[in-house]
DNA sequence: TATCCACCGGAAAAGGAGGACT
DNA sequence: AGTCCTCCTTTTCCGGTGGATA
């Protein structure tokens, strides 16, 4: 390890600080919300910003603070992308027991009600993009119309969608209020990275355009972190705008393995081949026919068995929603029907 | 004017895992 | 044990798009 870093927890993504820089008041929406004492009469909250700007965590932490008498709890939707996954998830989450597969939906729906009874319960419905995109809004549909929907917060977080896209009853029953977790200023940024920079590393190891660089090329404190992070681990002396200009690739990198990590090999198949292609076309557009090609002969190198066309079509909608890729969609013209697909960021 | 381009995305179907029921 | 379920993943099929081209 390197010499400078004292105490890595604090550089690592997944560090839940005990202050967060500017959150007062959507932490104050949320405790709220999850004790049941709001103003607005709905418990049921939609949380939207952008990536990296600490929805996740600041939930999380909330829901740590909750009273242990309050059932609570998280859903990833990008792994429970079904109605029935987060069912069973949700069941499991609440009586701490596995639960076998070869139920039917209404079977779980029926198990959770007799559980949750007129307990007060949170659920948090964490990438909520996915499950919406692949298997509709019923289960959402479901949660809004559940017998003790007083004693029940629906938490859906999207750094996507300012607004959920679901079915007009569903909208009408859910009504969540909606929280906006803006992006970090240059200011923010410089000081959330300053002080984990305090807690983790030596005294006056990091300097001041190191931070301030930082903070002028992205918003998104993973992002942040990670560059901070991988600077760290490569100097035993200082870090300062240079070292971080010269960690910035394997930096992002890092990024983007920590986001496909829970996905499939040929989630991770896929990005490769738009970086590869990116990189190679210098910033040119890339179109999805191409990238399927390239997937192909990627997976016969690795003589592996390729995805069709039409699920690789799914897993970059997957990319996109992971902010890893951005597409714009064309319906016709001298291109055909295609998707002209970038790098984010 | 007809056809082509080069895909999108919904629908259905195939095949498989794992239960429930008799 | 055998049949009939359920849900999951992936493939197959196909109608649709609107400017370019013959």
């Amino acid at each position: 390890m390197s010499e400078i870093i004292e105490n890595p927890a604090p550089l690592q993504t997944q560090f839940l600080p005990s202050k967060f820089v500017d959150r007062e008041d959507e932490h104050a929406v949320l405790q709220a919300s999850f004790s049941n004492i709001t103003e607005t009469g709905s418990r049921n909250l939609h949380i939207y910003g952008p990536r990296g700007t600490g929805k996740t965590h600041l939930t999380h932490s909330v829901l740590e603070e909750t009273p242990s008498q309050v059932n609570t709890c998280y859903v990833l939707c990008s792994h429970h992308d079904t109605e029935y996954k987060a069912l069973k998830r949700i069941y499991e989450e609440i009586t701490n027991e596995e639960i076998n597969t070869g139920y039917h939906v209404s079977d779980l729906q029926r198990k959770i009600e007799e559980r949750t009874g007129a307990i007060d319960t949170v659920i948090v419905l964490d990438e909520v993009d996915f499950l919406l995109q692949n298997d509709g809004d019923s289960l959402l549909y479901y949660l809004s119309r559940h017998e003790n929907k007083e004693k029940l917060s629906i938490i859906t977080i999207s750094p996507n969608q300012s607004e959920l896209p679901v079915e007009e009853r569903t909208k009408s029953s859910l009504q969540p209020q909606q929280v906006v977790f803006p992006q970090y200023t240059g200011e923010e940024m410089y000081e959330l990275l300053r002080q984990r920079a305090e807690d983790s590393l030596t005294p006056r190891s990091v300097h001041q355009n190191a931070l301030t660089y930082i903070a002028s090329k992205t918003s998104n404190a993973k992002i942040g972190l990670h560059l901070l992070h991988t600077a760290a681990e490569n100097t035993d002396d200082f870090i300062d705008e240079e070292l971080i200009k010269e960690v910035q690739e394997q930096a992002y990198q890092r990024y983007a393995n920590e986001l496909l990590e829970p996905f499939t090999q040929h989630h991770k198949r896929v990005y490769q081949t738009i970086e590869e292609l990116v990189e190679e076309n210098e910033g040119e557009v890339i179109q999805s026919g191409k990238i399927y090609t390239r997937y192909q002969e990627l997976c016969k190198a690795y003589k592996e068995d390729s995805l069709s066309q039409r699920r690789i079509s799914d897993y970059l909608k997957h990319l996109e929603n992971l902010n890893l890729i951005e597409a714009d969609y064309h319906y016709g013209g001298t291109k055909g029907k295609t998707r002209e697909i970038q790098l984010g960021i």
